[in-house]
RNA sequence: GGGCAGGUUCCAGAGCGGCCAAAUGGAGCGGACUGUAAAUCCGCUGUCUUUCGACUUCAGUGGUUCGAAUCCACUCCUGCCCA
């Protein structure tokens, strides 16, 4: 079972520094996991996500790899790391995502989730025991279970019913783990998922519901689905106070840097999120200073470098007005440069955001950094 | 010198009597994106006005017509062909 060392408790704050042990070697927390959906962190290579960037664990989807290649290839190649060539760790997502995502081709049972494949067409059920079987062939270190994530207006009858449904899904998984062992010779962990949208009654009943289950982390879901900011934060900080300390805590698909720090201030651990990578094929660059839309003409001849902070040598050196070139001329090294830059900083804001828990003044430059990165420069 | 084809809003290019401030691309400018169906998507892009709307545009000038980017005449340009 996946080991979780917890370092130091922030004394001002619920933030934690902590270290997670996997198979494929530690992973220091606070942290993020750059999203590599099909099994690619698109447009970095497995080497820049080492060196570069300094991540220690990637996230992959299972929908999307069941799909493509299949677990065939996956477990013929002998799992997603040798498959890709990370030596890390490897937390895959059920699918869960996809239930919110692809709401137009997707059909919702007791049985599971029946998906139409949004590359040929085909239907595919989902179950919350096929999903543990799927990711265990995948090779995941991490594995998450089927929940449903609840687009947002719902109402309090519709939250409850896909609470409960989820929980009762959990328990199939959690079933269909102990009934199953690891396929490569390394361990593989299964993290359960809150629920319970955006009421916090039902949100605190899903987090003791889960937090009952003897499972080596937690994650939380259905937040940042287009709610404030605040109330996100007022749910997060509720399932903290629920779940035990022992264990890490994953917010999924969180988020904003600002909204790392918040929540590392409420007692999360572990974040993903598509925003510096998609967002910066977008165009979207972070700094410590406020964010950037590199294409904006403002750039044009700003011949500073992205970012004279982040260690990484695209931030260092290579300045806005050639990757403002680069985005505004569709090169294909303008997606790559933004990309390593926005991960670089992301990690490099978590290595410093454990800095601080270690030293006991992270409230302090967590307030500081808070306004000062959601400026717009 | 002769013949033919053309000159449309930043560019390319539709339109060929009223529904035209003028299709569609592109370029430009701005925005969105939170467990990735996303190197994607959405706006704006003649001037003035918050809206309604008003005004000035389709090489130039002069006509025909209730009405012209669209028809006629001439002029000026451009491309191709023949001398």
């Amino acid at each position: 079972m996946l080991q979780f060392e917890l370092i130091r408790q922030d004394l001002l704050s619920a933030a934690r520094a902590g270290r997670i042990t996997t198979g494929h070697g530690p992973v220091d927390t606070p942290a993020f996991m750059p999203v590599g959906t099909a099994g690619s962190v698109k447009g970095v290579t497995q080497e820049q996500l080492k060196t570069d960037i300094g991540a220690s664990i990637l996230l992959a989807n299972t929908y999307h790899l069941f799909l493509r290649p299949g677990v065939g290839v996956l477990s013929a190649a002998g799992g997603i790391h040798r498959f890709c060539g990370w030596v890390g760790p490897f937390l895959t997502d059920s699918g869960g995502y996809q239930v919110f995502s692809m709401a137009a081709s997707r059909k919702l049972s007791e049985e599971g989730v029946l998906f139409r494949s949004h590359i040929d067409g085909s239907r595919h059920l989902f179950t919350p025991e096929n999903v543990v079987d799927t990711q265990r062939l995948i090779g995941a270190d991490i594995i998450m279970a089927l929940d449903e994530c609840l687009p947002l207006p719902a109402t309090g009858e519709d939250t409850r019913r896909s609470m409960e449904l989820t929980h009762r899904w959990l328990d199939r998984g959690i079933a269909r783990m102990e009934s199953t062992s690891p396929i490569y010779g390394y361990d593989q962990s299964f993290f359960p998922i809150v629920q319970g949208g955006m009421d916090p009654d039902l949100r605190s009943q899903s987090a003791h519901f889960i937090a009952g289950k003897d499972c080596s982390g937690y994650g939380l879901g259905g937040l940042s689905v287009g709610e404030p900011e605040e109330v996100m934060y007022q749910l997060a900080g509720l399932v903290c106070g629920i779940l035990p300390p022992g264990k890490p805590r994953y917010l999924m698909g969180v988020g904003m840097p600002w909204n790392l720090l918040e929540n590392m201030a409420l007692g999360v651990d572990l974040f993903d999120c598509v925003i510096p990578t998609r967002n910066g094929r977008n165009g979207m660059l972070f700094t410590l200073d406020g964010v950037i839309n590199i294409r904006n003409k403002k750039w044009e001849s700003c011949f500073d470098p992205l970012d004279e902070v982040t260690p990484c040598f695209a931030s260092r050196n290579y300045s806005r007005a050639y990757l403002r070139h680069l985005m505004i001329s569709g090169e294909l090294l303008g997606l790559q440069l933004a990309t390593v830059h926005n991960l670089a900083f992301y990690l490099d804001l978590m290595r410093q955001a454990r800095k601080h828990i270690l030293e006991g003044d992270f409230l302090s430059w967590k307030n500081e950094m808070v306004p000062r990165m959601k400026q717009r420069l």
